[in-house]
DNA sequence: AAGACCGTGTCGACGCGTTGTGACGGATTC
DNA sequence: GAATCCGTCACAACGCGTCGACACGGTCTT
């Protein structure tokens, strides 16, 4: 109840001990350790809803330890569903990430700033929480997050990468009203709205870019609170 | 919410008369002492909603506080659930294992920022209350808290921000009567009423987007006091 | 390697909804 | 009947959202 427990496999200790402090500010329950032999068993006693991964470890890489996790050893069935974030070595450029990883949920490059670490735990949980759709779609809109393209009344519609986090954050709970630090916060790994007119700029260029004649818009603005899409019809 | 009962433990007489003053200025009902003994007889006999609970105390510790609640002795079920913020010593660092060992729900160092304090009460009293529901519904009135949507006997009706803000506070508990000042302080946040029509403004514009048809209105003064919302169908 | 191109964040002008206030009259209490 | 308190209205100021313009930086082309 208390957030969600999150497993740190973390060589570095200073690094270690300040995930530690700010995750469990921030509601997490932390539990945390310095090489990939320990984190295999504890993914299996303690079953956290999240792993962070360091690609550097003593005993194994870290991308190892995610293989590892991936293939399952019989009866333990838990290892191959956890969401596992991995986190490069500092200085590494995040492409030979993406490059070694394979089957984890994100990626982020050391070093990292705090707030983006945790908006991309949160995305990351959230889309574990239930078997994500393999497309969204809301009226005349459609999603296909494997492939990232969107389609409205069939015509396929260019987003850029922030167009289409924004359009997907949205449309994961159609017609739920986004407060601006909430969206700020999952797309753009912001903690507090300063006086950005970010979010604003792409709201109104996506709402530009998904209006498709004269149909009401998708993209609504819930004055002095956020946004919403529009779901009904009418 | 005539605002939630809290106690707090502490031995330092001009922490705790800050204290005292500035939570009640919040809207908390407080309780207060200096000594574990009597702390844990005040669990009992008052049942507070929340206990801040100072590290340093003269009969015993504040941890050793913490255990005593969370063994819970013999008929005093009360005990186990109350939520507990436990408060370090001046200058000590947190030492976060040992205070949730003993199954305490947030920690703070003095000395702290008394807005966090205020804020991690709210988000420790938020916790114990439970999920809040998806809606909230009198008579022919309903409301939802995802999407800010507020239905009259199925009809749409659009709502400012603050007009919202006020209706969910009196929808939150029906039939109460609000005081004026813990509108104005739920509300708009502020902690003393001066000579503002403010609300009764507000108050009025509710009134009257809600009225439908000839119904009883929903939002009714109370002569001298406040408003509160008529959930009786008669 | 230089230039074109695109994505992104900021700024500012503009327009509009919202919000607080004071006035006035009606209601309520004592 | 006097003193408050309240309901409502109109209005002005303000806050907020919109959207075009622009600058910066990274990437792709040639």
């Amino acid at each position: 109840m208390a957030g969600e427990a999150v497993l740190v496999v973390e060589q570095e200790e200073p690094v270690r001990a300040f995930l530690e402090q700010q995750l469990t500010d921030d509601g997490f329950e932390v539990l945390s350790t310095d090489a990939g032999g320990k984190a295999l068993e504890l993914v299996e006693s303690a079953r956290p809803d999240l792993v962070l991964l360091d690609a550097v470890l003593p005993d194994s890489s870290g991308f190892e330890v995610c293989s590892r996790l991936r293939e399952g050893e019989p009866g333990r069935a838990w290892n191959r569903d956890v969401p596992v974030i991995m986190v490069s070595a500092r200085g590494e450029p995040i492409d030979r990430l993406r490059g070694f990883a394979r089957g984890c949920d994100d990626y982020l490059a050391k070093p990292f700033l705090y707030e983006e670490l945790v908006a991309r735990m949160r995305a990351v949980l959230r889309r574990a929480a239930g078997p994500r759709p393999a497309t969204l779609a809301v009226r005349d809109l459609s999603i296909d997050l494997a492939s990232r393209t969107v389609r409205v009344a069939g015509e396929r519609v260019q987003l850029s990468a922030k167009e289409y986090a924004l359009l997907v954050a949205l449309a994961e709970d159609p017609e739920r009203v986004f407060r601006k630090e909430e969206l700020l916060r999952d797309v753009w790994g912001f903690r507090s709205l300063g006086r950005t007119r970010t979010l604003d700029s792409h709201a109104s260029r996506l709402r530009r870019k998904l209006a498709n004649g004269s149909e009401p818009t998708y993209v609504l603005n819930v004055w002095g609170v956020g946004y919403r899409l529009v779901a009904s019809a009418a």
